[in-house]
DNA sequence: GATTATCTCCATCATATGATGGAATCATAC
DNA sequence: GTATGATTCCATCATATGATGGAGATAATC
């Protein structure tokens, strides 16, 4: 049995989801939270074997070597936002660039307030490099360039400017920020849970969506 | 000689920075470096003392335990970043706010920009736990509720509501990611170095003036 | 119930890492 | 020159960390 062909054989990854009680998924879920709370080399295998009450070896066997499973973390990640954007795409297709940012705004809140861990990883995997040398997700060079001309800021998906790709980076920046920064920064505004929650929303709301609405008068 | 009132006596990071070619200040400066490129798990004493050709005993000799180098490294940011605020301000006192968002802009994208692991570390020191329990710059609290009241947004330095103070954050996030992110985005972007620079600074006057200068008028 | 495959843990290894003591080197003051 | 203090490196240690082999446990298959 040299070849397989069977393309929609589940990979790893799949099955670990589809049964989150599942010893592969359990690890999966701690090492996410792990990796988003310290980083990858702030983490240890250790540390995620103990949150899971197994041994190291059983995370082994399940995951390989710790560069492995931080690259599952980050898969199953981008696995997750990428349904989130379809999400939002199915709500707000043709509606206005206001309407648009709102709900987006509201919709990755609700869902990274929910996750925190998804935010924090989102801004390592951007900012913080291992010291093994990683690959940068195809998709999501992508994903800006769709969303760029799902707004309105390019007349087609291949051709999409710089600065109209930088706009819908500043957008993402800025909603993945305060909820990775929520620890750091509820402490400066002083307000609790779910106040920060919602001054978060309005402050994301005031600052991205006049500059649109803005340049659509135009 | 047990006591010593002479309050004003140079701190070992001012001493470092006096002269810039001590090997006090070439660890710290390395530190730095390595520090925001893979944070404080990322990186080993054995990495440092590496960069600047010098055996780990004599970094442990000047700087103690790589916790005490870290926090130096931390110090030495935040003046730095203090400076830059200060010259800001005396340079758009009593302006327009669009117009001291612009100054502000410029200016710290000339200086972040310039000093990438700056930017970089300012994130990971508000996004990125240490296993070791690390303080919050208490500075940094009222740093941000000056910045509130210099914009306009808030009466008295005193009682700056947490939705003044999230804008604040918001403007400063805003500019943090880009830079921190520029390997990263600049892949996205697919533009070079000075463009990119250019392409931000557009982008961020772009997205941050409208919110403050539509607030002005009502 | 025997057989097989899957899963889990214990013991252990090799290396990485933070840290230190003490000798050697260098500069400075006398 | 010599004495003193400051600086740097070498050798070394204790622990942390990633990883594995293999024994035992558990579940599935026949």
């Amino acid at each position: 049995m040299e070849h397989n062909f069977n393309l929609s054989m589940p990979t790893p990854l799949e099955k670990a989801r589809k049964d989150p009680d599942s010893m592969k998924a359990k690890i999966l879920c701690a090492a996410r939270d792990l990796f988003a709370e310290y980083g990858y080399h702030g983490v240890t295998t250790r540390m995620i074997a103990k949150n899971v009450n197994i041994d190291i070896s059983t995370l082994h066997y399940h995951w390989g070597d710790k560069e492995n499973l931080y690259e599952a973390v980050l898969d199953d990640l981008n696995d997750e936002i990428e349904e989130k954007f379809k999400e939002i795409e199915s709500v707000v297709r043709g509606k206005s660039l206001a309407y648009r940012l709102e709900v987006a705004i509201d919709v990755m809140c609700d869902y990274l307030f929910e996750r925190p861990a998804a935010a924090k990883l989102v801004m390592f995997s951007h900012f913080l490099k291992t010291r093994a040398p990683g690959v940068l997700d195809e998709r999501l060079i992508k994903q800006v360039s769709n969303i760029a001309f799902a707004m309105g800021l390019a007349p087609n998906k291949e051709g999409v400017s710089a600065s109209a790709n930088a706009r819908v980076l500043a957008v993402s920046n800025a909603i993945y920020s305060f909820v990775a920064g929520e620890d750091f920064m509820r402490k400066i505004l002083k307000v609790d849970k779910p106040e920060y929650n919602r001054v978060i929303r309005d402050t994301l709301k005031f600052i991205l969506i006049p500059a649109f609405t803005r340049s659509e008068d135009s």
